[in-house]
DNA sequence: ATGAAAGCGCTAACAG
DNA sequence: CTGTTAGCGCTTTCAT
């Protein structure tokens, strides 16, 4: 209960018989305080056991050294390697983060943003949560010009700055390797839509399937949120399609993998039968047979880009202006489940 | 570049033609200023769009309201149900929390206990690194009466305080699982010690073999990280050893189910042959064929119940003095791949 | 029910 | 190279 008392620079001035303004030049390595009275006092500071107070720092500098970060669900596995990300380049440059979860929900965006913005984060990485139109709540921070990036979303907000990486691309990617293993009717399982991500990767599989003239039908194109039960469910309804499609694109490995899963139950032979795709590259995509082929999101990558563009703001104030929308690059990775025409030659 | 000037309690003041500490009060709903003037302050607030600021809130009051939480791989999916837990928990009390990776190093777990120090974090919630022997290094917190909570861990330093699941029933359970499913021969593939738990988790497999009278043979222990090489590595092992095994209980379900794929790939039957039996009741559990038998990793609770107990310390004050450890159910979930006696029945 | 005044610990002019 | 001084925005006695 008893905290005890915290040493000060005051403290430190006393004992050293100087002012406290050369403790705290001392401290903060000013070239102006004779190298040996830094030597000295930092010597003393560490003995006495002195931390410094980032609150009376903070309060005089107006600043917080703090990044927010705000996810919209932690509960989900591919966040962490972007958070990592973050955490690792944030603290190389002095900065602490502090995580939000949005739990899925807009709302609790809203009001994250405005605790970070109570909090007087310097700067802000949002991972935005799905359905979120357009950001007005993100106006406060861009009033002070605190600068915001955005993860996985082109914002076209100026005075924002976003890191994704080329949906369309990959979408595309993915779509031209199935048709290259000679697939003709490839299903498409988006997750649901409101996420511009989704969207793209759905023009990707597009414009891939225009550019080899294969005619798009509506019937291929399913929805389903990354859990268990949709992918299921969107499973069974891929094999009542008729004619059954010989490939498959699904937005998230969790859902590919188990419409693999159902598929094989069913005696569907895959890639033979229905090739797939998954994408983000969870770690459980090695591990199904057929091992899964998947599209790289390099969420690490994603978190270090978006925590150093940041940091470069923050540091060189000048150039809030140049705000960029930085595309980090994301490859398909090809296992097995996709590899119809090896599958059928080895046949 | 230009922050705008902000808000402060003096313009309300000014504005009012009161007092700031009336101001201040008011904010706070101090009762002893009227209703009506209370009501008045805090929107003619809201109105000039007014935040606090929580620097000379904190400078003054001493606190941060915010909870430090150190976790030893943010890059661990398995840590993201802990601490949405913890978040939730953390906010619902009006704390934020701070967190900080360390990447499995001590050497960083350390660094990351002095920047909260630092910090001022008015309590710590800790996902110790493997390899932390003692950890001395909390003790700053400790000698200024900051609370530390660890997970995973029983710590026995007085003034802490600890949530755990309870790893020897864990093993025990699980192993007395796979011996009434037949096993006599069963293989422990633990992650690499050093981490108390896996320790455990082995004190319960061997008790369940006792129980049942089965010899505990050396050669079945065996080590593996849960990363895919260690454990296709120990999978091979497996494999070679004579007699082979015909039961498997591994302290990841990564490991479990790489072994799985590694024994079906060599012909070996799951369950029939080797019933597995992982730990932690990842997704990933679900989707291999035959379905995982996992031990359920508690989360979500886990992350919930260290976060209300440092509340509960940092609310009521008083009692720091009763610390406890409080242990968090985790069940065993029986799925198909430990189920040899149905499988050699159905045979 | 409200005001006046002091001070939390630090930094940054300014002056020497 | 070092000291003096003022003030960041808020809370909190103590007075009224």
């Amino acid at each position: 209960m008893e905290r005890g008392k915290d040493i000060t620079i005051y403290d430190i001035a006393r004992d050293l018989n100087v002012s406290p303004s050369t403790i705290s030049r001392a401290l903060n390595d000013d070239p102006t305080v004779s190298k040996k009275t830094r030597k000295r006092v930092s010597d003393r500071a560490m003995e006495m056991g002195y931390r410094s107070n980032p609150f009376a720092r903070n309060l005089r500098q107006q600043q917080s050294q703090t990044i927010g970060v705000i996810v919209y669900d932690l509960n989900c596995p591919s966040l962490t390697s972007v958070l990592s990300g973050i955490d690792k380049e944030a603290h190389a440059a002095g900065y602490g983060i502090i995580i939000m979860d949005s739990a899925q929900s807009l709302e609790k965006e809203i009001s994250n943003v405005q605790s970070l913005f109570q909090r007087r984060v310097d700067g802000v990485i949002v991972f935005p949560a799905p359905g979120a139109k357009e950001p007005d709540h993100f106006a406060p921070f861009l009033d002070k010009n605190i600068p915001v990036i955005f993860l996985d979303r082109a914002i076209n907000l100026s005075k924002t700055s976003s890191v994704v990486i080329d949906n369309v691309r990959c979408g595309y990617l993915a779509t031209r390797h199935l048709i290259e293993q000679g697939c003709r009717r490839i299903a498409f399982i988006s997750s649901p839509v409101g996420q511009e991500v989704y969207a793209q990767r759905y023009d990707g599989y597009c414009s891939a399937l225009r550019e080899s003239d294969l005619s798009f039908d509506e019937s291929l194109l399913l929805i389903a949120a990354p859990t268990e039960e949709d992918s299921i469910a969107a499973a069974r309804k891929l094999m009542r399609l008729n004619p059954v499609p010989d490939g498959l694109f699904a937005t998230s490995d969790l859902t590919a993998a188990m419409c693999i899963r159902q598929l094989l139950d069913a005696g569907v032979r895959v890639p033979a039968d229905i090739a797939v795709v998954g994408f983000n590259n969870d770690v459980l995509g090695k591990l199904i047979r057929p091992a899964l082929t998947t599209v790289n999101y390099p969420g690490t990558e994603m978190g270090e880009t978006a925590a150093r563009n940041l940091v470069k703001h923050l540091k060189g104030q000048g150039n809030v202006g140049s705000i960029s929308a930085v595309t980090v690059r994301a490859e398909l990775i090809v296992r097995e489940s996709s590899l119809k025409r090896d599958a059928l030659r080895g046949k």
